[in-house]
RNA sequence: GGAGGUGUCGCCUAGUCUGGUUUAUGGCGCCCGCCUGCUAAGCGGGUUGAGGGUUCAACCCCUCUCGCGGGUUCAAAUCCCGCCACCUCCGCCA
């Protein structure tokens, strides 16, 4: 939910930003009419509610016939506040779904434009040249299957199309990538999280994800509960409804944490291996922190994604994502992307957005400054790993002739040391 | 799943049986001031949050806010119903 104030009085700035994210702006000229009807309707209430409890003080003091007088007046009246109340509580709701179905304002420098106008606004590492080095790259799913790492069919056989099994190396692979994600973030100052994956429609609808992303969201009627797309959800509601002491301020989080999505609207995209898939994990970075800090925090999530993915030796390009594909609730987003050989173009790895105070307003989560003054927080997102997408890039940049891959050196540790992954001999 | 208990301002707490003079009590913490070599202590004052009106802004005025939502009533923290969370016990399961 965006500022109240900011729509009444910058709705230009709103226009702007709807235009931008190629979204309509007509409904800015909605909001403000059912802002104007709200208002009227609320101090219409409020006069009548107030004369309402003036008698009914007299009441509590008065005797006999002045009383019944009183008493007599005063029926009449609480049915009128009744009325009153009503129509005030439907103005609001009115108002309150244009509001929430309203997303959050891009940021000026967002590009304009949707899913193919971003900005590449750096590229680090190199590419690797295959046909120089004499051999054609193979693509992550026959390394993972060489390896005995990734077994697709299986997942396919027990759990349907987009699941898969991590075998053998790849589920030591994931380990390994989740405890350097881990302690890295906890060196960076993060607080290491294991959120609970299952979450009720609070949460789910308060970071936003009941909205566009609704479709994509796994939802258990049963028990009304909902299966989180990413443990930014988790997140976020942590603090819900708390009031943030200003000096705690910022509190970083990173959650390890499964994912599911349920990709509708993706059939025959990204079919072929763990690139798109319905459930994996993640580590994810998550920021509470004031408005005024969170462009920097933004930056800051940025450089870790950007010395993550270094760390991984792994070549990739940033993104200046584009306001039509920010999302609902992000004012603005860095996708980091990362060079995938066998596709012969950058795919993204991580992602970090600055939802301002959009999610806060929803969860109310509040911050209370120095001066006795409360804002909403703002809260910052950003991918620290993604697993299959992370394995899917090493396999196939680090990979050798002979179908080995190569161990980063810093994640070497994690994996015993060992500094390359062999394929496997033949047989179960 | 069954039985019982609890939920009051940042934290703790009085008030609920017996509805109205409650502007929800007091303490802690916090903020401001006084005092004091400094700090602490002491003394005095302030301190729930959200919204509306007024305003350049503030002061100020009003409404809502006692876990959440409904109901009864002229009037609800207080009475009734539903839900949620936590605690204790029983059952079941890992």
């Amino acid at each position: 939910m965006i500022d109240p104030r900011l729509l009444r009085d910058d709705p230009d700035r709103v226009r702007a930003a709807q235009a931008r994210r190629g979204e309509s702006v007509a409904v800015v000229d909605d909001l403000l009419s059912a802002d104007v009807t709200r208002r009227e309707s609320i101090a219409a209430f409020e006069r009548l509610r107030a004369e309402q409890k003036q008698l009914g003080k007299q009441i509590a003091t008065a005797q006999g016939d002045k009383r019944a007088t009183l008493l007599a007046r005063t029926k009449d009246l609480a049915a009128q506040v009744k009325d009153a109340e009503a129509v005030q509580t439907e103005a609001d709701a009115a108002f309150h779904t244009l509001m929430t179905s309203l997303p959050n304002v891009a940021d000026e420098r967002a590009p304009a434009g949707g899913e193919d106008d971003y900005v590449v606004l750096e590229q680090h590492g190199t590419i690797r040249d295959f046909d120089a080095e004499g051999f054609t790259a193979r693509d992550h799913l026959e390394l993972g299957t060489l390896l005995k790492a990734i077994d697709v069919e299986r997942g396919a056989k027990v759990s349907g199309a987009r699941f898969y099994f991590l075998t053998g190396v790849g589920a030591m692979l994931e380990l390994a990538l989740v405890q350097m994600a881990m302690e890295r973030a906890e060196q960076w100052g993060f607080t290491p999280m294991i959120p609970p994956a299952l979450v009720r429609s609070r949460a789910m609808d308060g970071t936003g994800f009941l909205g566009q992303a609704a479709a994509d969201v796994y939802h258990l009627p049963a028990d009304d509960m909902y299966l989180v797309g990413t443990s930014e959800v988790p997140l976020a509601a942590y603090h819900s409804d708390e009031m943030l002491d200003g000096s705690s301020l910022p509190r970083r989080y990173a959650a390890f944490s499964p994912c599911f999505r349920r990709e509708a609207g993706s059939y025959g995209k990204d079919t072929r291996g763990i690139f798109r898939v319905h459930w994996f994990d993640k580590v994810e970075m998550f920021t509470y922190t004031t408005l005024e800090e969170s462009y920097a925090e933004h930056e800051r999530l940025l450089s870790y994604e950007r010395e993550w993915l270094t760390a991984l030796e792994l070549p990739f390009r940033v993104i200046d994502v584009a306001a039509g594909d920010l999302g609902a609730s992000a004012v603005r987003k860095f996708d980091c992307e990362a060079w995938i050989p066998t596709q012969g173009r950058y795919r993204e790895l991580t992602s970090t957005s600055n939802c301002t105070q959009f999610q806060s307003r929803r969860l109310d989560i509040r911050v209370r400054g120095t001066g006795g003054t409360t804002e909403p927080a703002a809260t910052l997102n950003g991918t620290l790993c993604a697993i299959p997408r992370t394995i899917l890039a090493l396999l196939e940049n680090h990979q050798l002739a002979d179908g080995s891959v190569r161990v980063p050196q810093a994640l070497q540790p994690y994996l015993q040391g060992r500094d390359e992954l062999k394929p496997a001999g033949s047989g179960e």
